[in-house]
RNA sequence: AGGGAGUUAGCUCAGUUGGUAGAGCGCCACCCUUACAAGGUGGAUGUCGCAGGUUCGAAUCCUGUACUCCCUACCA
C-alpha cells in the first residue's frame, strides 16, 4: 500500500493526474452516440490574453457543470476557443512595435498582420496552458480560433446572407469613434464616467441685431460645426427670432435660428446650439430640420479644414483655444462648474467623439423579435431569473449595430467596390469582378468587422456550420451557456439572434450568469488599486483544488463574487483534511481484501454497528441533497453539504467511532466496518470530484474499491446507490444521536471546568429506558474512547455528591450524564455551568409556556407544531428539576 | 431619470412553502490525545436597515422609508 505524507501537496499530484487524464482521452465527446448530449461552449478568451481571476470563477461552474454530467453518463462536450479580440490584440502589437520605433502604418497591413499572427504564435497557447492547471475538462482536440478557417467560412455566409436580405446595410452615420484606435466602436463598448468640468455660456450674435442670444455648452469647441441654434417654439423670450440668423462666433459663419420642442425652456438659456456631425441628439435634430452636417474632425480627432485657424489643434487644444478666442472677442459670458458623464472608449481609455463616416450596420428590427419572443416563453432560460427583463428591456430599445472597425486584426469586410460603376459586391469567395459591370477594377473594403459578429456565430460555427455536421447535429442547441452579465448584450443577445436567424433554433437552453469578481472589500480588481489576484499564483499556493472550491462554495448566480485570499487557504486546510482522513483509512484498511469485485461487494446489514448504519444513512442525505443542488445550479448549497459531511460528520464522528474497531481483535466486525469504510469513501471521492477533480482522482486511485477513473466513475445518486444506501437505518440514527450527545455532554464539562484531556475521569450515564441503556451498553468503548473516561458506569443507581449533571434527550429517551468532580476541580466554576443552562432553560420554558397558553395560538397552529412545543416544554422542565437538583447538591 | 438587486454575528454570506436565527473565517480558553497544529475540544457573539400593517406567530408576506450597489439612458 502506498504510503501518503502527511500533507496534501497539490504540485506532486497536479500535472501528473491532469496529463494522464488528457492522454487517455476522458476529455472527449463524440460526434454521434446514445448517450444524451450535454454541450457548453467555452466563451473564447483573448488567444493573446492570460487567465484571470474571472476566467477561473467561470471555468470552474462550466467545468463542475461538465464533469458531472459526464459522470451522469452524458455525452459530455466542453468545446474550448479563443477570440482574436481585434481592437485588444491590435493595441497590444501596437504597443510592442512602439517600442521598437515602428508604428503600423510604417509597416503597411500585409507586415502588420504578419506581426499579430507571429504573436498569436507566441502566446495564444499561454491561456490554453493556464486552462489545464485549473483542471477544465475541455475537449481540446476541437479547439477554434475565430480567425480559423470554419469560423470564418461562417462569417462570410452570414454576412453575405444577411446583406442579401437588405438586414445589413452600409450608411453615413454618426458613431463613436476612438480617436486613439482610428476606428468606430460600437454603443456597448463606451463607458460613461463622471467628470468635473464646465459648462460655458457664449454669445452668439443675432445677424442684424445688436441682441445675442446665449447658449450654453460643455463642447466649446464643437461650435466650429454648428449649424443651427434652437429654441423651443412656444418659448416667448426667443419667438421673434425664430427664422432669423445668429452669426457663429470665431468662424463668422451665418446659421438659422430653428424651434424645436426638443428644447427644454427650464434648463440654462433655453437656447441650444446644434452641431449635428458631432453630437447624437442634434444630429436627430439635423436629420429633422435637414441642416447641413459639418464634420469638423480627421480620424485621429484632430480639428480639420472646416475647423478653419483651429485646424490641426486636438480637440482639448482647440478647445482652449477657442475659449481665450471667444473671452478676447467678449463672447464668453460665463464658465461655471458642472459634472457631466463623459463617455470613454472601453479599450483606449480616450473620450469618445461622435463622428460621422461611412460605416456597416446590421439591422436588428427583424433579428430582434424571435430573440425576444424565445425569452419570454422560456424555450431559453436565464439563471437568475431577474436578468430576463434586463435582457427583455434592452431587446425592445435595441438600436442598429454597427458592425465595422477601422482595423486590421480581423474578418476584413466581404465588401468589393468597384472602380467603374460603384458597385459594391458582397461575396462569400473572394470576386475576380464587379458582379454588375465586369470589370476587374474593385477593391476590398478596409474596414474589419467588430470582433463580436464572428462571436455571435459561435454557438453553431464551432460546430462546424454551414456544413451540416453530424457534431452540429448532436449538440446543437447546446445546454448552457455560462458567462458573466457584463457581457449579456455584447455576447449573449447577439448569438441569440444570429442562433435563431440562421439555425431556427435557440443556441442554448439556457443563460447561467455569474457577477464580476471583486477583492474581499468588494472593489472592483484593478492593476492601479494593486488588488488583482493572479489565479495562477493561487494554484500555486493552495493548489487548484482549493481555489476551486472557495469559488464553488460562495458562488450565486448574478451576484459579484467576492474573493478572498484567507477563505482559500481554508478550503486548502479542507483538501488537507480529505487527505488525511484518507490516509488513516488506508492505513487502516491494509488488511482488507474486497469480499467480490469492485462496489457490488455489499456489507451483511445484520451485522453492522450503529455506526457504520449511521454514516451510510448521512451519506444517503448528502447524495440526495448534492444532487438537488446541481440540478438547480446551486453549487454552494452542494459544496457546503459535501464539506459538512466529510469533516463534521465522516472525520470529526465516523473516524473517531471506528478507532476502536479498527483497533481492536478483528473478525467479522472489523471486516464489515472496513467495507462500510472502503465503500463511503469511493462515494466521498467521487462526489467530491466534480469540485475538486485533482485529489479526489488522486485518492480515489489508492482506494481498495474504485473502477478505472473517478473521472468518468458514475456519480454517486440516490438512485444509482440503492444498494448501499439501503443499508442505512433511522434507528441507527437515533442510537448514534444518543452516543453524541453523551460524548459532548462530557466535553462540555471538562470543557467548562478545564479539565485536563490528560486526566481520564469516571462517569456514569443513567438511561430512562431500557432502550438507551442497551445503546449504551452495545457502545460502551466510543464513549469511553472519545470521553476519554477511566470508567464508565451505566445505571441509574449512585451517589449524586458533588457531582456534574447533564441532562440529555433523544426523540424521547431521557438521561442524565453523571461526573464526579471531588479533587478534580473548584466547584464554583461547576456550579456557574449550570447556572447558565438553568437560565437558558427557564428563558426557552417561559417562551413556551407563554404560546401554549395563547388559546389562539393552540386553536390555529398546526397540529404538529403544537405537539411539538408540547414535548419540548415537557423536555425542558425536566432537565431543569435535574439541574436544579444538582444545584442544590453543589451547593449544600 | 427608468429598471434591477441588496441591507441578517467583527468580516463574507446561507436561511426553500411564515413556527423559538445558521455556516465559514475571525475571536476567547484549554490541548502537540496514536490521520491531520493546514489539527482537536469547549466557549462567546445578532431588537435579521428603520416604521407601520396582516397573523396566534414575521428575517420570511404587504405598505412606506433610509442607505448601498449594479444595469440602461443622458440636457445642451
Amino acid at each position: 500500500m502506498t504510503q501518503l505524507s502527511d500533507r496534501y501537496t497539490p504540485q506532486e499530484v497536479e500535472d501528473r493526474i491532469y496529463q494522464w487524464w488528457e492522454q487517455a482521452g476522458y476529455f472527449k465527446a463524440q460526434d454521434q452516440s446514445t448517450k444524451p448530449p450535454f454541450a457548453i461552449i467555452l466563451p473564447p478568451p483573448n488567444v493573446t490574453g492570460f487567465l484571470h481571476l474571472g476566467h477561473a470563477l467561470d471555468h470552474t461552474i462550466q467545468d463542475c457543470m461538465i464533469r458531472w454530467k459526464r459522470m451522469n453518463g452524458f455525452n459530455a462536450l466542453w468545446l474550448p476557443g479563443s477570440d482574436h479580440a481585434g481592437i485588444a490584440t491590435q493595441s497590444v502589437v501596437e504597443r510592442e512595435l512602439k517600442k521598437e520605433g515602428v508604428t503600423r502604418t510604417e509597416l503597411g497591413r500585409e507586415k502588420f498582420l504578419e506581426k499579430v499572427w507571429d504573436w498569436k504564435k507566441q502566446y495564444g497557447d499561454r491561456i490554453y496552458r493556464q486552462m489545464r492547471r485549473l483542471g477544465d475538462s475541455c475537449d481540446w482536440d476541437r479547439a477554434v480560433f475565430t480567425l480559423d478557417e470554419g469560423p470564418s467560412k461562417a462569417v462570410r455566409r452570414v454576412f453575405t446572407t444577411l446583406y442579401k436580405k437588405n438586414w445589413i446595410y452600409r450608411g453615413q452615420r454618426l458613431v463613436n469613434w476612438s480617436g486613439p484606435l482610428e476606428t468606430a466602436i460600437s454603443d456597448l463598448e463606451v463607458e460613461y464616467k463622471q467628470i468635473k468640468g464646465s459648462i460655458w455660456h457664449i454669445k452668439y450674435q443675432v445677424e442684424g441685431t445688436s441682441d445675442f442670444l446665449v447658449v450654453a455648452t460643455t463642447r466649446p469647441e464643437t461650435l466650429l460645426g454648428d449649424s443651427a441654434v434652437c429654441v423651443h417654439p412656444e418659448d416667448e423670450r426667443y419667438a421673434k427670432y425664430i427664422g432669423k440668423n445668429v452669426i457663429l462666433p470665431l468662424l463668422g459663419r451665418k446659421i438659422p435660428i430653428i424651434a424645436d420642442t426638443y428644447v427644454d425652456r427650464e434648463f440654462g438659456s433655453g437656447v441650444v446650439k446644434i452641431t449635428p456631425a458631432h453630437d447624437f441628439n442634434d444630429y436627430k435634430i439635423g436629420k429633422t430640420h435637414n441642416l447641413p452636417f459639418i464634420n469638423i474632425l480627421t480620424k485621429r480627432a484632430e480639428m480639420n479644414e472646416n475647423a478653419g485657424p483651429y485646424k490641426g489643434l486636438k480637440v482639448q487644444e482647440a478647445r482652449k483655444r477657442v475659449l481665450e478666442d471667444l473671452k478676447a472677442q467678449n463672447l464668453l459670458e460665463k464658465e461655471e462648474p458642472h459634472t457631466l458623464n463623459v463617455g470613454h472608449c472601453s479599450r483606449s481609455g480616450a473620450v469618445v467623439e461622435p463622428f460621422l463616416s461611412e460605416q456597416w450596420f446590421v439591422k436588428t428590427e427583424h433579428l430582434s423579435v424571435p430573440a425576444r419572443r424565445v425569452v419570454e416563453s422560456g424555450t431559453t432560460q436565464i439563471e437568475p431569473e431577474s436578468w430576463t427583463k434586463v435582457y427583455l428591456h434592452w431587446m425592445n430599445i435595441i438600436e442598429d449595430w454597427c458592425i465595422s472597425r477601422q482595423l486590421w486584426w480581423g474578418h476584413r469586410i466581404p465588401a468589393w467596390y468597384c472602380d467603374k460603376c460603384s458597385h459594391i459586391t458582397v461575396a462569400e469567395t473572394d470576386p475576380s469582378k464587379c458582379e454588375s459591370c465586369g470589370s476587374t477594377s474593385i477593391r476590398q473594403d478596409e474596414d474589419v468587422l467588430d470582433t463580436w459578429f464572428s462571436s455571435a456565430l459561435w454557438p453553431f460555427s464551432t460546430l462546424g456550420w454551414p456544413q451540416e455536421t453530424e457534431k452540429l447535429k448532436t449538440f446543437y442547441p447546446t445546454s448552457v451557456l455560462v458567462t458573466g452579465h457584463d457581457i449579456l448584450f455584447f455576447w449573449v443577445a447577439r448569438m441569440m439572434m444570429m442562433g435563431l436567424e440562421f439555425m431556427r433554433d435557440v443556441p442554448f437552453r439556457k443563460v447561467y450568469l455569474h457577477g464580476i469578481v471583486r477583492d474581499s472589500q468588494g472593489r472592483k480588481m484593478s492593476k492601479s488599486l494593486g488588488n488583482s489576484v493572479d489565479p495562477v499564483d493561487m494554484i500555486e499556493k493552495y493548489g487548484a483544488d482549493a481555489l476551486r472550491f472557495s469559488f464553488l462554495a460562495h458562488i450565486h448566480s448574478g451576484k459579484d463574487f467576492k474573493f478572498s485570499e484567507q477563505r482559500t487557504e481554508g478550503y486548502r486546510n479542507f483538501m488537507n483534511k480529505i487527505w488525511n482522513a484518507t490516509r488513516f483509512s488506508l492505513t487502516n484498511l491494509q488488511d482488507f481484501k474486497v469480499p467480490t469485485e469492485g462496489t457490488a461487494a455489499m456489507p451483511d446489514k445484520a451485522q453492522l454497528t450503529a455506526f457504520d448504519q449511521w454514516i451510510i444513512t448521512k451519506l444517503g442525505r448528502t447524495e440526495k441533497t448534492v444532487e438537488e443542488a446541481l440540478e438547480q445550479d446551486r453549487f454552494s448549497d452542494a459544496a457546503t453539504a459535501l464539506y459538512s459531511f466529510v469533516w463534521y460528520e465522516f472525520c470529526d464522528w465516523y473516524i473517531e467511532f471506528i478507532k476502536p474497531v479498527m483497533n481492536g481483535p478483528g473478525g467479522s466486525e472489523k471486516q464489515n466496518t472496513q467495507l462500510v469504510l472502503a465503500q463511503v469513501l469511493n462515494r466521498v471521492m467521487r462526489l467530491l470530484h466534480p469540485f475538486v477533480p485533482f485529489i479526489s482522482e488522486e485518492l480515489y486511485q489508492k482506494l481498495p474499491i474504485k473502477g478505472e477513473a473517478c473521472i468518468v466513475d458514475k456519480y454517486p445518486n440516490t438512485r444509482n446507490d440503492r444498494e448501499l444506501l439501503a443499508l442505512g437505518s433511522d434507528t441507527a440514527a437515533y442510537e448514534v444521536e444518543i452516543l453524541k450527545e453523551v460524548i459532548s455532554a462530557i466535553r462540555n464539562v471538562r470543557g467548562e471546568n478545564r479539565i485536563s484531556p490528560a486526566i481520564k475521569i469516571n462517569v456514569r450515564v443513567s438511561p430512562s429506558d431500557a432502550k438507551a441503556q442497551k445503546v449504551l451498553l452495545e457502545n460502551r468503548n466510543a464513549i469511553v474512547t472519545m470521553g476519554r473516561l477511566e470508567n464508565l458506569d451505566i445505571s441509574a443507581e449512585g451517589s449524586l455528591s458533588k457531582c456534574a449533571v447533564v441532562p440529555v434527550a433523544v426523540d424521547g429517551s431521557q438521561m442524565q450524564v453523571i461526573i464526579p468532580l471531588e479533587g478534580l476541580v473548584d466547584i464554583d466554576e461547576e456550579i456557574k455551568r449550570i447556572q447558565k443552562s438553568v437560565e437558558k432553560l427557564n428563558k426557552d420554558i417561559a417562551g413556551l409556556s407563554g404560546r401554549l397558553s395563547n388559546e389562539n395560538f393552540v386553536k390555529n397552529a398546526a397540529e404538529d407544531v403544537v405537539e411539538a412545543d408540547r414535548k419540548m416544554l415537557e423536555q425542558n422542565k425536566a432537565q431543569l428539576s435535574s439541574l436544579q437538583d444538582a444545584l442544590k447538591r453543589l451547593q449544600s
